[in-house]
DNA sequence: ACCTGAACACCGTTCAAGT
DNA sequence: ACCTGAACACCGTTCAAGT
């Protein structure tokens, strides 16, 4: 169907095959992770779900490591906006905020198991040579700095420095995270069990260990 | 040399070619990650380094991942094996002791990093399926766990349930080590960076985030 | 410009043999 | 029992062509 023809080289048209065989290849591949694991992710698999050849790939990516930081990057994309919509969504104060950053995050670890370790896996991505992945990657410690140092403000948090407690506030997440995906922790059930750790253990912080 | 012509079919004597081979090849499994990372580790390259065919391995493990489980299961052992000492030459009390043992579980991901994420690597290891891989993974937070209700019961720490306390200092600890070793943390520098990060964190959770 | 088939070097795994 | 060489199906990547 569709017989135009009008002059449109951008895209649509279908110019020689595919017309946006890079997108294809990206959503292919997500898919293919997200279903089979980083492991089963290999390109000529890809090429393949995308309905060309297993040759194909390399006009749009330089190997396979380059597809995988685009789904890296795509990753830490949504990650991002996921935290910065429950931020905008959760009451205005700081505990909630945080609370909501962390559900946010174990929510895509669980729907995402795969996708979270690929974005996170030195294993087959130098990340320091790929600056814009990398850029991306520091979202989530900005959006939690930002938290912090409004808490403080505030008078909500306690003062010291915010750049230490955006450290110590992220590396409890990514590793609640982490641990929940790999099957590491005593918890079991699904999400809403996830869900309860993942607030309980926020509060946990946020009341500290030292006795009052 | 050494002419022996004793019988002992326990070891040495080489009574084919290797005698230990299975050792032989746990040990170049480990060297090539340590050295090369998991990207590079495959299975006929480790037993190149062995000395033997790319065959022979498989009289010692049933495929590659039998390999890794048994790669992992001695990183997990060597782990528990740092933090139970890095608690024993702790001072007698809680602060200390949870410092002790953030300090040994960054160390561990600092000098082998390709070694702590193939251990917990849920990309080409099924956790469940390996029952002896399971439990000495989670000697660590055993031993956390114990630190906590110590402190709980000197009147050190605050009374609140000691898993929670538990799950989310391991989820710091573990996190801080993999946001370090993927470079994902502001902080530059070498050891001695990561050494002060990881107590300043480990401070700032003691502390909490709550104003007093 | 974009895509293809053939080819190369490699890997995990299996199998029929050798001692 | 323990080890080997040959073989199979696969992968990442390259190259000479095709439109």
């Amino acid at each position: 169907m569709q017989e135009k023809t009008e002059l449109q080289p951008k895209k649509a048209d279908k110019p020689y095959h595919h017309g946006d065989l890079r997108n294809a290849l990206l959503t292919a591949g997500t898919e293919i992770l997200v279903e089979e694991g980083l492991a089963g992710l290999d390109l000529r698999k890809v090429a393949r779900r995308a309905g060309v050849s297993h040759n194909a790939p390399y006009r749009h990516f330089a190997d396979k490591t380059a597809l995988l930081v685009a789904i890296a990057h795509a990753g830490f994309e949504e990650l991002a906006e996921r935290i910065q919509s429950a931020i905008g969504n959760a009451p205005e104060n700081s505990l909630a905020r945080l609370e909501a950053i962390g559900l946010a995050y174990i929510k895509f670890a669980i729907e995402k198991p795969a996708h979270l370790r690929e974005m996170f896996s030195g294993l087959t991505i130098r990340r320091i040579e790929y600056p814009e992945l990398y850029a991306i990657s520091k979202q989530s410690f900005l959006m939690v700095l930002e938290v912090l140092q409004n808490g403080q403000a505030r008078g909500e948090l306690v003062a010291s420095n915010p750049e230490d407690q955006a450290v110590t506030l992220l590396s409890l997440i990514h590793g609640l995270a982490m641990l929940l995906i790999e099957d590491q922790l005593p918890e079991k059930g699904g999400r809403a069990a996830a869900e309860q750790i993942t607030l309980t253990t926020i509060q946990t912080f946020y009341n500290g260990l030292a006795r009052k």
